[in-house]
DNA sequence: CATCAGTGGGAATGCGCTTTCCCAACTCGC
DNA sequence: GCGAGTTGGGAAAGCGCATTCCCACTGATG
């Protein structure tokens, strides 16, 4: 990579170095028309493009924003992506991307390429863990993040704090409310059912999937319920497919017939995210179980490539782009914490694969599904 | 973003700046052991981290590979991305993602700005357009990628090159056979089928687009089949959507029983990527046409997400993945440009979507459907 | 014992830019 | 018409690091 440097515009233009610099970056201080028109014609022939690693280091910036998600082709982290990628525009940034598989030594290591680079702030999607396994990685994570902090960097990190991180000047965290959301599921849900309710979760100790858990859970009770029973599964597609597989078979071998109550129950599963509803819904089908007629499914997060989805998904809407957006805002200083201390909200959203079906429940609700 | 220097580890260490630098990155020259260890307790007391930006200066290199796409939420892009961010952490770089929402103009300024960054190497993944309003853009995203290789930049681009840009040194296209693979679809959707087929493009110019409704006229043309009608629209799920609803009332409009030859024609649509197709079949849906029964439907791209869409989407796999992975490699140097001048396949994916169902044609394959 | 290649460390230069400081020329007011 | 204030440009000092060149020292060789 060689280029014309500013001396050679600066000589071609007959001016010093520090005049060109002047009229070609906004300086505070303007040089005159003349000069100044002279100086980008010398540019502009030179094709000169101004290093930014220089000006980085000169100025100590470097105009970029380190952006850590799990997996990009992921479409949560795509959608929280685009909302960074926009924000760092309006702030004239570029993003820096690292994809750490949710592995907190990647996620160390991330940090520290973007500190090696300057980066202005740091936004973390990846979903955060409490699991045993990750107890060392997370130490060195939130190590390695408090010493970027201390050196005036800005993270921000999405849903939960990097566990064992202080959180020191220049740490912020944009809240999600899946709790909240999901007991609100579950309370829309528990309304005139009597189903068997299933979770099927992440790993324990992913704390978005716990969240969920314990808010659904938590609806469940509030309704009158007694507890989901909980299956543990890989926070993705496949995860989902086989925790399907596994509630096909088990939905199959008790067949309505075995009721004592004279009328048929079926299963509503909720599953931590909309991929693994997908997944488990797949698995259904494939073992030739209709939703909703044999079992009733909702996700979160309400992916935007899955809204044409048939039967269409009850789920959790969660304004992504809106989360990376804020995230990023906040990184940059641009949102006053203690203003605006978590404008993050989502809605519950029920759409066909949770309707009530079955006559002999005596309900059917018509639940209006968009587009 | 301030932090220890180099110089301030060599002077705790009790070395020379120069020795630091040679223990803690890879020279040429490796310094004494015990001199080593004492540089490296050091740093490492210290929390050194090296400046990325400085060492770029010296080195002239930065380490950075610049990623172009449209929209990074768009599925296809984040699955070319993933690919990309791979091959990138392969060579131990770091991705700069830049969208621009397929406007030359933004990709030149993107251009610019890896320029500006000193990116080793940058890969275009939007598709390229020769649209006239695109004209102007196009030729001035021309010169920037020329100055950029010229200046010993590395372009990868996906699909087909630029428009306007004379092929310098470290110009390289990595081939997507979407016109090929749009006739094999085509070749095997005519096969025992007179159905009316009908293409969903996106705008006229948009090479991809193009290039696929080409390649399915070919390929119904050499099945002895008239050319399909084509509705142009945008290149997304909204555009399909709108298509698909122009479409439906058509469907409808004209019955059966309208049809001479005593048997019923059914639409096949042809979308020219899965969103759209996506969109289309949700209009079909809402305007209460049933897939395959009313219409059938194709896409192209096999996108990961809609894998489990219902009816399972007819469409063209394409390795999306590879295909960035491939660009990545190629813009590296790591793939020769003749050893290996094309190594991107895809191949034709019939689902339940472009099913044969009606009685009345007296052909009904049962196409396997995956998982 | 003197010379020489070889080794291991440091001084110094430069990568391309920003920015402070400095100085000449100029404008203005009394 | 002259000093004070102002303007506009240049010289130079870094920013943090890699790297070339140089030097002191070692052990081997004739």
């Amino acid at each position: 990579m060689v280029a014309s440097t500013l001396s050679e515009v600066a000589r071609l233009a007959g001016v010093s170095p520090a005049t060109a610099s002047r009229v070609l970056n906004g300086s505070a201080r303007t040089p005159g028309q003349d000069i100044a028109e002279r100086v980008r014609a010398a540019a502009e022939s030179l094709g000169y493009i101004p290093n930014a690693q220089a000006q980085g280091l000169a100025k100590s910036s470097s105009g970029l924003i380190g952006l850590i998600v799990h997996d990009i082709a992921d479409p949560y982290f795509a959608a929280i992506a685009r909302g960074v990628q926009e924000a760092a525009r309006e702030q004239g940034r570029m993003v820096l991307l690292a994809t750490t598989a949710g592995a907190p030594a990647d996620e160390r290591e991330a940090v520290a390429a973007f500190a090696a680079r300057r980066a202005d702030s740091i936004v973390i999607a990846g979903s955060r863990s409490a699991r045993p396994e990750d107890g060392e990685g997370n130490t060195e994570l939130a190590a390695e993040l408090d010493r970027y902090c201390r050196n005036g960097g800005q993270v921000a990190v999405v849903g939960h704090a990097v566990v064992g991180a202080s959180s020191t000047e220049g740490y912020h965290v944009v809240p999600v409310p899946n709790e909240d959301l999901a007991a609100e599921l579950a309370a829309e849900l528990a309304v005139s059912r009597d189903d068997d309710f299933v979770i099927i979760g992440g790993p324990a100790g992913l704390f978005t999937s716990d969240d969920r858990v314990r808010g659904f859970q938590r609806g469940l009770a509030d309704a009158g319920l007694p507890p989901a029973e909980i299956v543990r599964t890989g926070f993705n597609r496949s995860g989902g497919f086989d925790a399907g597989v596994a509630l096909a078979a088990r939905i199959k071998a008790s067949p309505e017939a075995g009721d004592t109550s004279g009328y048929a129950k079926r299963t509503c599963i909720f599953a931590v995210n909309d991929v693994m509803a997908i997944g488990a819904a797949a698995a259904l089908r494939s073992e030739g179980l209709r939703i909703p007629r044999d079992a009733t499914i909702a996700g979160f997060d309400d992916i935007e490539t899955l809204r044409d989805f048939r039967p269409a998904l009850s789920t959790v809407h969660l304004p992504l782009e809106e989360i990376g957006r804020q995230a990023t805002r906040r990184a940059a200083g641009m949102i006053g914490e203690e203003a605006a201390p978590s404008t993050i909200t989502g809605h519950v959203t029920l759409r066909r694969s949770t309707e009530g079906v079955l006559p002999s429940e005596g309900i059917s609700r018509m639940l209006p599904t968009d587009s």
